[in-house]
DNA sequence: AGCACGCCGACT
DNA sequence: GTCGGCGTGCTC
């Protein structure tokens, strides 16, 4: 008897197991671990999944269904990303099939979609109802449509019952189709034809055409471009487009030369990644603080795998992570440099770009699909890439011989993907990643983290540091400015101190740049009824709407819904709606008052959506053609800029009293950062910070730039109330439509969890913003202590989530993991 | 997550 | 009486 084999597949679904295919014959051959298979699933859909393994035991229960078909030649994973997977899968608490979704760039993963056919042949019986007819019509005319498409139809809400009945009346068919994935880009290719390939055929022609000038001049313009009338030359190829722009003639105009069988047309293949024409400059030599923080990493690099370099601002990080891909790639290593936001990318790449040029590959969100594709395959084939830079998703490129990760700005939150699963933090993912490469991981920031500067102390990290700024810059003078002092003596002007006025008046006299930081996007946070204290709140989310004057709409922060202004109050009526608070936006208008002449740009989500806007807004700056720009955090991502010589941080209370435990880490890190933007060649920069609380234990090591005396009292107040990185935290987030059954369900699992862990469970409780798109959501939060089992816990943790969604009444519950959240 | 099936309220 | 709401179960 002979075997039949088995795949288990991995598929986009988030359920928590793989699905056994059998192996048709004809494919046993060619089949691999990571190979993409198209397979049916359930009634109806085929997707694309991911061979996770072969065997040959038949499932005992159940009918396996037969692999459609197999569709890459070579695996699209490579089997250290199997196990990465597996290991985000285990560690985040999510499925298989989350993380595939996660990492594969869409073109990649192909899934099906019915599509509805006009019936041609169907006779009209007049039985048909009006709903019936309104689909029918629109199809008679279309012939194919999606039912989305037929959703999409005046007064039809959900077309599919009217798809059925049709169906049983023989009045259309329906077909199962794959969505187009990746295509690749192609560009119009002109040749001469293998019968012209002779001199006397080429004069023939020239003849032939004496009376067609513009035919003529097309080939003229046709050889001119090959490089002349020679035989060396027939074989070669032009791209249409040259031809076109060299000879002005119309693709009509071609079109009869290819008809004549002169010339012929094809399809080339062309990548949509920009290649650099930029000559590329060499590695700068390291000054003497750069080579010696260099040679130091080499050398820890000996017996650990992970080092930190924390380097201030300014302190040339870059060069020395320039050096170090520099000789990985000599090695015949790859590096991969992580990032946490495009909003970083801009100078970086174009430094590594000058360096690297083609070697360098780019992976980000704003990039389209199809480019990212193209990243993944070039990757993944060992083509051009030699080093890619890229945000967090970049972890989960095919990577065969990694010999490096670099993590710059490891400190940054954005490395942690909250929503959807898999919630993994990029930085930890990396240093795993990484072991499994046997590559080396280094950590670049001037503000390290609570978790990663622990690592360093327990020895398990290196450390280099570099406390030099580059060229000499002088560290910024930080200075306090006591707001409630300033408001008593009706010193303020608007939201700005006398102190911080009087300071951006003397930069901007010397012709020097200014930066004001205010982490708020918006006019202002919220509006309030001078009656009644009413605050228009969003219809879906548990949030006041910020008002968003450029646009005159309030707009939830939360699901981006857009609102009228209200003209008056829905609580009294009364017309007295006042803003409240401040945001970039007011910022902005109040700046354009009080220095008319001043030019002023603001950089937030609003203004820097697109990757265009955001690139076009650092080149105005760093051209100096911005004297004042006004932004939130988006600002204090490591941009260096020349002649800002101030830096106002207009509301630090904002930041320090955020209700979370990490608010001073986290305010020390952006207000250290924000400053570092200051100071420039011989010139030492100056630093306003707005607060009422100037004694404020952060603010002073701020200005102190004393890192390691914040370190040591945030790591003794997360002990004492058991925070990280002594402790784990787990949140569960528990989901319902109703508020009420929510409650009961985040009772009922809190309760389960107690019976369980005790002490380690707080919660339920609602949080601050207790519905989200009409969600209401109640945590649940699991404190664990050093030494104790985690995938026991996550075991348990599974069961308990299993129990209450299966339990009667709590089916509609979603429950969602967040293991080390942020 | 989709998708189908099946069971109760408000409309022709 | 049906249409259509969503609660429940299943996917190799």
């Amino acid at each position: 008897m002979k075997t039949t084999y088995f795949a288990d597949i991995i598929l986009p679904v988030p359920l928590p197991r793989l699905f056994t295919y059998e192996i048709p014959e004809e494919y046993i051959t060619h089949v691999e671990l990571g190979s993409r298979v198209i397979v049916p699933f359930g009634k109806k859909k085929i997707y694309s999944g991911i061979i996770y393994a072969l065997h040959d035991t038949k499932p005992e229960d159940y009918e396996t269904k037969e692999i459609l078909s197999v569709l890459d030649e070579h695996p699209a994973v490579n089997e250290i990303q199997l196990n990465f997977w597996h290991w985000i899968a285990d560690y985040y608490m999510c499925t298989l099939g989350e993380v595939y979704k996660a990492a594969l760039p869409s073109g990649l993963k192909l899934e099906s979609e019915t599509k509805v056919h006009y019936n041609q042949d169907w006779l009209p019986d007049g039985t048909l109802t009006a709903k019936e007819n309104i689909v029918l019509d629109y199809l008679a005319e279309k012939k194919v449509a999606t039912i989305q498409e037929l959703n999409g139809i005046t007064e039809l809400k959900n077309s599919l019952p009217v798809v059925k009945s049709l169906l049983e009346k023989e009045a259309l068919f329906v077909s199962e189709k794959l969505k187009e994935g990746y295509k690749p880009k192609t560009k119009k290719i002109i040749r001469l034809s293998e019968e012209y390939h002779k001199e006397q055929k080429i004069q023939n022609a020239f003849t032939d055409l004496s009376r067609a000038k513009k035919q003529l001049e097309v080939l003229m313009s046709f050889f001119t471009l090959i490089g002349g009338a020679h035989p060396d030359n027939f074989s070669k190829t032009i791209d249409k487009n040259d031809l076109k722009d060299r000879s002005g003639a119309s693709s009509a105009l071609i079109k009869e030369l290819v008809k004549k069988g002169i010339f012929e047309e094809f399809d080339e293949q062309v990548s949509r990644l920009s290649k650099s024409n930029d000559t590329l400059l060499g590695v700068h030599t390291l000054n003497q603080p750069q080579q010696v923080a260099y040679d130091s990493i080499k050398q820890q690099f000996e017996d650990k795998n992970a080092v930190l370099l924390h380097g201030v601002t300014s302190s040339g990080k870059t060069e020395i992570y320039i050096h170090l891909i520099k000789e990985q790639i000599e090695l015949g290593k790859k590096v991969l440099y992580l990032l946490p936001e495009i909003a970083l990318t801009t100078q970086i790449t174009s430094r590594l770009k000058r360096v690297f040029g083609d070697e360098l590959g780019i992976y980000h969100s704003k990039y389209t699909d199809a480019e990212r594709v193209e990243v993944w395959d070039d990757v993944l084939n060992n083509k051009n890439y030699k080093v890619i830079i890229g945000v967090r998703s970049s972890v989960f490129l095919p990577f065969e011989n990694l010999g490096l990760i670099i993590i710059d700005e490891e400190h940054e939150n954005t490395y942690k993907q909250f929503d959807p699963a898999p919630r993994y933090h990029a930085r930890d993912a990396a240093i795993v990643l990484a072991h499994m490469h046997g590559a080396k991981v280094l950590l670049g920031t001037a503000t390290p983290s609570l978790e990663t500067y622990q690592n360093v102390q327990l020895k398990k990290y290196g450390l280099v540091e570099l406390f030099e700024r580059y060229e000499g810059i002088k560290m910024p003078e930080i200075v306090t400015v006591n707001v409630r002092d300033e408001v008593r003596k009706k010193k303020m002007s608007s939201h700005f101190s006398s102190v911080l006025i009087q300071q951006m008046n003397d930069a901007l006299e010397k012709g020097e740049k200014v930066i004001l930081f205010q982490n708020r996007r918006g006019f202002s946070p919220y509006l309030e009824c001078n009656q009644c204290s009413w605050v228009p709140k969003c219809d879906y989310c548990d949030v006041s709407m910020t008002y968003h004057k450029q646009i005159n709409q309030l707009t939830c922060h939360y699901c981006g819904n857009s609102y009228a202004l209200p003209r008056v109050c829905k609580a009294c009526g009364s017309p007295s709606l006042q803003t409240k608070g401040f945001g970039t936006e007011k910022i902005e208008e109040d700046i354009k008052i009080i220095f008319p002449d001043a030019k002023v740009a603001r950089m937030d989500l609003d203004t820097a959506r697109t990757r265009k806007s955001h690139e076009t807004l650092i080149g105005n700056f760093e051209r100096g053609e911005v004297d004042i720009l006004i932004g939130t955090q988006m600002i204090s991502k490591g941009l260096d800029f020349d002649h800002v010589s101030t830096v106002g941080i207009l509301n630090a209370d904002s930041m320090l009293n955020y209700p979370d435990f990490r608010a001073f880490e986290r305010s020390f890190q952006l207000m250290a950062q924000v400053s570092g933007r200051a100071g420039r060649k011989n010139k030492q920069g100056k630093v306003i910070i707005q607060t009422s609380n100037p004694d404020n234990p952060v603010v002073v090591d701020v200005i102190n730039n004393n890192f390691l005396n914040h370190f040591n009292s945030q790591m003794e107040e997360r002990q004492a109330f058991k925070y990280p990185p002594y402790y784990r935290l787990i949140h569960l987030t528990v989901k319902h439509r109703n508020a009420n059954t929510a409650n009961q369900a985040s009772d009922y699992l809190g309760e389960y969890l107690r019976s369980i862990f005790s002490h380690r469970v707080v919660g339920p409780q609602a949080p601050t913003i207790s519905k989200i798109q009409n969600w209401h959501l109640r945590k649940i939060m699991l404190k664990i202590e050093p030494g104790v089992s985690l995938n026991k816990i996550k075991g348990l943790l599974r069961d308990a989530i299993t129990t209450l969604v299966t339990h009667p009444g709590f089916k509609a519950t979603v429950v969602q993991a967040d293991v080390d959240p942020m």
